[in-house]
RNA sequence: GGGGGCGUAGCUCAAUGGUAGAGCAGCGGACUCUUAAUCCGUUGGUUGUAGGUUCGAGCCCUACCGCCCCCA
């Protein structure tokens, strides 16, 4: 069946002469119009010749990699004698891909063709190409034109593997020019928004995305040797839980029903562990509204795994093994260079607890009265530029409440940047119900002073550990130290990778976690977890001591793919329309 | 949200406030081992949008749109 081409009213002859005085109502042709408008006349040319331009009735029998180890070995020597052009066995291959050049010589065109899994050069000569082909095919043909062509393999002169064609169909006829074949897309706008286009032209980022694939599959395979079973979760949400993260809100018709993105898959996962899969994992996306940043896309995939019977310790292990294997099964070695930066993601990596980081990297030298000393983690908070409105939230979730407060609540971020700081932290301490809250209190001012001090200076792997309750409120308390939990996180250069921790389980110390996000909620903290009461239910059903991690499959991709922006490793990051 | 940068032909980029150019691609021609092929000729522009300043604006000013970077 042939197709003709809808040549369009306003497309003009291949040769545009200057005729337009002729018709001198008709707008001007725009460069692209134009070269569209020859494009679909050669697409004519060869629905004309009884050569349909979209026909789909020739499959390659090769892919391009195949052939090219198939003959690699035969590449004749250097000073070898070349007597005209000798098949190398006369066996006829027949690929397809894309046409990415045309070089032209009256009677001889070279092609490189490109298809999923490599180029090699087409040579249509008019010696051996078929003689309607030649005469039909050939002056039709554009770089960028899907085709399929048969013929022997040879090699050029210079050394070039290539295929001597016999046959050569246009499967697809491409209408729009490609960009610049030498420096290809380089407008990264153009390349996001046209990612077809950039993928067509652009090797490398067609790499980053096979290493993208790679690695998943290579998690994939990492933990179902251990055992783990995938599994699904809701992505659409009627409370929002699992993480800290302001969500994408919607509705359901039917039920008329609000429902939220998924900020995280957590709670359902642990609840199947108290169902008894207790080795879980699951690799879908999470949604959280918030800005754009070269480290940030609104949706976003994310690993979660959960091992019952195993501590945020046995996880840290779990994970060295599993990147560095990842990094070695995708590069070859456990050096990648990310943000300029050499790292070596080879185990063991450095394990350092927030305090310890807040003395050595932030420079706090009684880092210890900071996790401990309301009043004086927030001298140090503000000295170190922390926001006076987290200060101001982090001092406000100590009071109970219900508490009317000495100062008005709507003016706490406002007298936070004054010098009136100390006065009003104290005032507000002074109504905490527990030296546990005060310390609790202090914990979160810590983690607030670690992210403004330490964590950029984070650039070697490394797992921070024992994390400040109030800001874990899904993870184990340490046996020994109440206000802080057994819990971890991966930075590699200042950048998040992982989070895991021992799960807290015991149900009624998990309803005095969630009450306690309602309270900052209360005082004007915007990402927060709803109270769960179906998932302490579930604890009350008995949940294994469990361990679990998220890890963010976007950052993992650039840090083993060495891509500054996690746009790089998403084939369409989120974009305003046009 | 704030600050900075960018936006010119299909693509990659030029252009003291003074006639908008080049390379590639395209088109026509030559050429049977090129590979950023070469050579000759040639088409192609509402300079992101809308205003303003000026005798004159791609360039200066204002607003808006889009993208990038930094900060919050």
């Amino acid at each position: 069946m042939v197709r003709p081409m809808s040549t369009s009213g306003a497309a003009k002859p291949g040769k545009p002469a200057k005729n337009t005085a002729a018709t001198p109502e008709a707008a001007p042709e725009k460069t692209l119009d134009r070269i569209i408008g020859e494009r679909r006349d050669k697409g004519v040319a060869l629905a004309n010749a009884g050569r349909n331009p979209f026909r789909n009735d020739v499959a390659p029998r090769d892919q391009i990699a195949d052939v090219r180890a198939r003959y690699t070995a035969t590449k004749p020597a250097a000073d070898a004698v070349h007597e005209g052009i000798v098949p190398v066995d006369g066996t006829m291959v027949q690929v397809a891909g894309r046409i990415m050049a045309k070089r032209g010589f009256g009677k001889t065109v070279f092609a490189p063709l490109r298809d999923r899994s490599d180029d090699i050069q087409l040579y249509l000569n008019v010696d051996n190409l078929d003689a309607g082909d030649f005469e039909h095919v050939l002056p039709n043909l554009d770089a960028g034109d899907i085709v399929a062509c048969e013929g022997p393999v040879f090699w050029t002169k210079r050394g070039e593997m290539s295929i001597l064609a016999k046959r050569l169909w246009v499967l697809t006829k491409s209408l729009r020019p490609l960009p610049d074949k030498w420096h290809g897309l380089a407008d990264v706008e153009l390349r996001y928004r046209q990612r077809y286009v950039d993928l067509a032209v652009s090797p490398d980022v067609r790499e980053v995305f096979r290493k993208r694939s790679m690695i998943v599959r290579g998690i994939r395979q990492f933990l179902d040797e251990r055992n783990f079973l995938e599994v699904e979760t809701p992505m659409m949400h009627p409370i929002v839980g699992g993480a800290a993260a302001r969500p994408f809100v919607t509705h359901h018709n039917a039920l008329d029903m609000r429902l939220f993105m998924r900020i995280a898959p957590e709670l359902y996962l642990k609840r199947l562990v108290v169902g008894g899969f207790d080795r879980v994992y699951e690799i879908n996306r999470n949604f959280r509204n918030e800005g754009l940043s070269r480290r940030h896309n609104p949706e976003f995939t994310m690993l979660e795994f959960y091992q019952a019977y195993a501590t945020y310790d046995d996880l840290m292990n779990l994970t060295e093994e599993l990147v560095a294997s990842l990094a070695k099964q995708i590069n070859g070695a456990t050096k990648v260079t990310w943000d300029g930066v050499e790292v070596d993601l080879a185990a063991p990596w450095q394990r350092l607890t927030v305090q310890e980081a807040v003395r050595t990297l932030g420079g706090i030298a009684d880092a210890e009265r900071v996790f401990t000393d309301p009043a004086y983690a927030v001298q140090m908070c503000a000295q170190h530029g922390v926001p006076a409105a987290d200060i101001a939230r982090a001092i406000s979730e100590g009071v109970p409440a219900g508490t009317v407060l000495p100062y008005p609540a709507d003016q706490l971020t406002a007298l936070f940047k004054t010098e009136e700081r100390d006065t009003v932290a104290a005032a507000l301490i002074a109504l905490y119900p527990s030296e546990h809250v005060r310390r609790v209190r202090a914990g979160h001012l810590g983690y607030l002073l670690f992210e403004a001090t330490a964590e950029d200076k984070l650039v070697q792997p490394t797992f921070l550990t024992q994390f400040p309750l109030a800001v874990s409120p899904l993870a184990r308390r340490n046996e020994n130290a109440p206000e802080f939990c057994d819990r971890f996180e991966l930075f590699v250069c200042g950048k998040e990778i992982a989070n895991g921790f021992s799960e807290l389980n015991d149900p009624d110390d998990q309803r005095a976690r969630f009450a306690a996000q309602m309270q900052a909620k209360a005082v004007g903290a915007d990402e927060t977890m709803d109270y769960d009461e179906d998932y302490c239910r579930a604890l009350e059903i008995g949940m294994p001591p469990t361990a679990g991690e998220g890890i963010g499959i976007d950052r993992l991709a650039m840090l083993l793919t060495g891509q500054a922006s996690i746009r790089d490793v998403i084939l369409f990051p989120l974009m305003r329309p046009e």
